[in-house]
DNA sequence: GCTGAAAATTATGCATT
DNA sequence: AATGCATAATTTTCAGC
């Protein structure tokens, strides 16, 4: 990957982007000093090679969403494809991740209560063939997500 | 919080912006059947109640960030808010949460190699006061984050 | 809370450097 | 790759329903 490289004026683009992916190109470009042509050129040329995506994120929190566990899985090598595919159709499931062994697997799940997080341990992760919980984790809180991250500004350099 | 309940216009709306934050409100009022107004007052009307944010998220592996790992700490109470501190101030930090215990941090780090994440590991937290590395585990894959959440359609009701 | 119409702003296509 | 210009599309403002 990494076909072309950025400058510090796609760095600045991208964190007024980030604070409103909605803003205007005409008003990034008169904040930053630059032409409301070259701001939308980069903002294309960003978003064309995939180095950054321009999305919408849901409050987990705001729908009632207030239960965070993270879960660790084992599971059987056969099944793991089916596993992943019914892991991924539940909506609750909010992060997937392989773990260093080849049956590990840790996911992140957001539920409105521990009732429902209770269900989710005790019922439907056993109903799936080839999983098995290994333990899990509730997280009170969370202070960073990974959409804010941002390379160092090292990363954006003149040419 | 949860002070305002969204319909399945919102939902639908909230769809499109998952896909392009900054698709028109005529483009999208079109596609869905509305009114090009009722598209902007409901997207002004779920950013402004905090249900969701438009952003932009960059990808980690187009800037050649291709190792994860997830890094479980102990932190000495007393400096627990020094720690945090410390840690959000560091780039490679793109999830931070509380463990179950009072002294439990866990965090996600994204490095271009494998060197980075060694030095992290043995020179960079050990130097900060109140830090104790419990393990940490490589991420190979992730396969969804948290930004692609969205509550069950269900939660999305005709008033 | 939804919609209409005019005015202001912004985006697009094409061309030039 | 950046930008100027003309045209098209969109957003905003102010209103009524």
């Amino acid at each position: 990957m990494q076909r072309y490289s950025f400058d510090t004026v796609d760095y600045q683009i991208l964190q007024e982007l980030k604070a409103d992916a909605r803003k205007s190109a005409a008003e990034i470009a008169r904040k930053l000093g630059l032409n409301e042509r070259t701001v939308r050129n980069r903002i294309d040329r960003i978003v064309e090679a995939g180095a950054a995506r321009l999305t919408c994120i849901v409050d987990p929190a705001y729908f009632g969403y207030v239960i965070t566990a993270d879960i660790f899985l084992e599971v059987d090598y056969e099944q793991e494809q089916a596993v992943i595919n019914a892991l991924l159709a539940i909506p609750a499931v909010s992060y997937l991740a392989f773990g260093q062994g080849t049956q590990d697997l840790s996911i992140e799940v957001r539920f409105k209560n521990n009732e429902q997080l209770r269900e989710f341990l005790r019922s439907v992760l056993p109903a799936i063939p080839g999983v098995h919980v290994k333990g899990y984790a509730l997280v009170p809180r969370i202070l960073r997500n990974i959409d804010e991250w941002m390379p160092p500004a090292e990363e954006f350099i003149e040419e």
